[in-house]
RNA sequence: UGGGUGAUGGUGUAAUGGUAGCACGACUGGCUCUGACCCAGUUAGUCUAGGUUCGAAUCCUAGUCGCCCAGCCA
């Protein structure tokens, strides 16, 4: 199903574009970029970027490349790298081109000749420490380095030296040769190679010196004729290195445009966060279903649509804010109502006997399976004699406007018949409420009295012979505040991990037509909320339901109020 | 402290000198074989102080507050 994102306003960057392509800047050529590092699991931070770069690029005519900017082969993993293309394609995109900065190391190193052969680079013998210390303060500038001043000639040899291995890890580097008194900490002389005897994950153990990302972005965006290079907030105080490297060099000069990245309520963003709660076990894994991770929500039930509505909805633009988190669930709620096919489970079973229904009887009931799409059609649902109805379906003691199950107040069996309940039987010791008795109106099959009378309370229920018993986990918020990063000093953020954000239910009772459900299919469990069967742990007939959301819950509002 | 950058209802985002709109939320009510969906309505905003102008969210001046930067990370 193709679900177009509705014409809005443009954003700021899209007005950029608008100009440029009236101005005929590029010529009305559109080459956008997504460039992450493979140093981790994309999350819906990212998605944002995906749905903007690729998204421009569709709108425009243009074309979007995915680079992997794999700088820095000490973080970076091959197993990213696949996770990236996959998650990219799952939100629906493909990209023009396949590029890896480190397909440009040989052209960088000749650049950074280049740029030694006109005084504009030099290779400094300090050592990481002692450029720290150089460097100034955000009052003071920085120093000079007692290197600063080498021959073209003698950076040249030590440069070359350095390509072939001669030194250790951290004893030279290769910095441009910019200005220590900068109030812009990134044109202190930045350092543009660092020698790292590491193996890369593509290029191996080919070089012992690594482009800096500064020293590598721009030129890779210059290199693909990127026209309109979209990044984070963070990254505006690099520009004007990235203009000098470029104007340095003479070569094509794409246009940085810094958005802000996107905050969710109840949910941190950062990579290295997100890394810290895979490694130390909090979450099962960066695709676990509470994990903001694109493999998360794709494994909690998102669709890859709802994921793009929510990108189109929250829009673009410089001011660092939060976003609610329930904007990202209305957006599910909607695509996956229009979408998923209802179904009867029972989460807490309460058994319920209809006592005037004959024993060993069972009727099939038609079901419609979606009411929001005719042509999902009908099924056929087992009733008898017994049945599951939902604990909270039930009250002893009702509170006002309870429409549901309690003695002696009629009920609409979705599909079935109307019930009252006559009897309850307790345990004896606990006083716990272990069975319900209820007559039924043998004349409302189907849900509806002939004699039109009106009942309030419709609720599901699974037929007890033929139920499917399964697993179903809870899912709710990571962290059970709206900021879990907002912590005093010296408190650990992981004090707001919420220990109720998952909640495993061993043994509901689902309609027995579940049971052939396939790994990622999407459901509405009636009344309850939005469901998948988890593609991991399920096994065939034996499926494990994730909740993808809960349905919104007036009831809940109406009975917090008395 | 220097530099960069930003500020519109509770939240996100429009309006680019001419009626402050949309979405989410909250609140009322309606509909209903899902207390869902849907429908109708209400609430609520231009950071502050001056100035320019017939008219300012928008332009000017001065403040206030938020975020980013002192990795051989990206």
């Amino acid at each position: 199903m193709s679900t177009e994102e509705p014409t809005r306003p443009v954003d700021f960057i899209r007005a950029i574009i608008n100009e440029d392509n009236a101005s005929g800047k590029h010529a009305g050529r559109v080459h956008t970029r997504f460039p992450p590092e493979p140093n981790g699991y994309l999350h819906i931070g990212h998605a944002k970027s995906i749905c903007l770069n690729f998204g421009i690029a569709r709108e425009y005519g243009g074309k979007c490349n995915l680079r992997f900017d794999d700088t820095n082969p000490a973080k970076e993993e091959q197993e990213y790298v696949d996770s990236i293309m996959e998650d990219v394609r799952w939100l629906g995109f493909e990209w023009d081109e396949l590029h890896y900065a480190s397909d440009y190391f040989q052209q960088l190193y000749d650049w950074a000749v280049k740029l030694i052969k006109e005084g504009k680079a030099y290779v400094c013998d300090l050592t990481g420490d002692q450029v720290r210390e150089t460097r100034g303060t955000l009052s003071e500038p920085g120093k000079n380095s007692p290197f600063r001043d080498r021959k073209p000639q003698e950076n040249l040899e030590l440069f070359e030296q350095m390509k072939a291995g001669k030194f250790a890890d951290g004893a030279r580097t290769l910095r441009a040769k910019i200005d220590m008194a900068s109030p812009n900490f990134n044109l202190r002389d930045p350092v543009m190679y660092r020698i790292l005897h590491a193996e890369h994950h593509r290029t191996g153990n080919q070089w012992c010196i690594y482009p800096m990302y500064d020293w590598t972005h721009g030129e890779s965006d210059s290199l693909e004729r990127i026209t309109h290079s979209i990044c984070t907030l963070e990254f505006e105080n690099h520009r004007p290195l990235y203009d000098w490297y470029v104007e340095a060099l003479g070569i094509f000069h794409p246009q940085q445009i810094e958005f802000a990245r996107l905050n969710l309520t109840y949910m941190v963003m950062s990579k290295r966060k997100l890394l810290e709660l895979v490694r130390d076990k909090h979450v099962t894994g960066w695709n676990d279903p509470r994990m903001p991770t694109i493999a998360g929500i794709r494994r909690r039930g998102y669709t890859p649509e709802a994921m793009r509505a929510f990108c189109a909805e929250i829009g673009v633009s410089k001011y660092d804010g939060v976003v609610e988190i329930n904007v990202l669930e209305n957006a599910v709620r909607a695509d996956l109502n229009k979408r998923a096919p209802r179904v009867q489970a029972v989460l807490h079973p309460l058994k319920v006997v209809i006592t005037n229904y004959p024993e060993g009887q069972v009727e099939m009931l038609d079901a419609v399976n979606n009411p929001e799409d005719p042509a999902a059609g009908t099924r056929q649902l087992p009733f008898s004699r017994e049945l599951y109805v939902e604990q909270d379906d039930f009250r002893e003691v009702p509170p006002k406007k309870f429409y549901r199950l309690t003695v002696g107040q009629e009920v609409r069996l979705r599909w079935g018949y109307l019930i009252r309940c006559t009897d309850v039987v307790k345990d004896p010791a606990t006083g716990e409420v272990k069975e319900l008795h209820c007559t039924y109106d043998p004349a409302t099959r189907g849900g509806n009295a002939p004699d039109g009378r009106k009942v309030q309370g419709t609720i599901h229920w699974v037929s007890a012979e033929h139920a499917l018993s399964a697993e179903v986990r809870l899912y709710d918020h990571l962290f059970k505040v709206p900021a879990p990063e907002d912590v005093p000093a010296g408190v650990d953020y992981k004090t707001n991990l919420n220990p109720e954000s998952l909640v495993t239910l061993k043994d509901c009772k689902l309609e027995p037509s579940l049971a052939q459900a396939e790994p990622g299919t999407r459901f509405q469990f009636e009344r309850v909320g939005y469901f998948c069967v988890d593609t991991v742990d399920s096994k065939p007939g034996k499926p494990v339901f994730n909740r993808t959301v809960s349905l919104r819950d007036s009831w809940q509002k109406i009975e917090k109020k008395g």
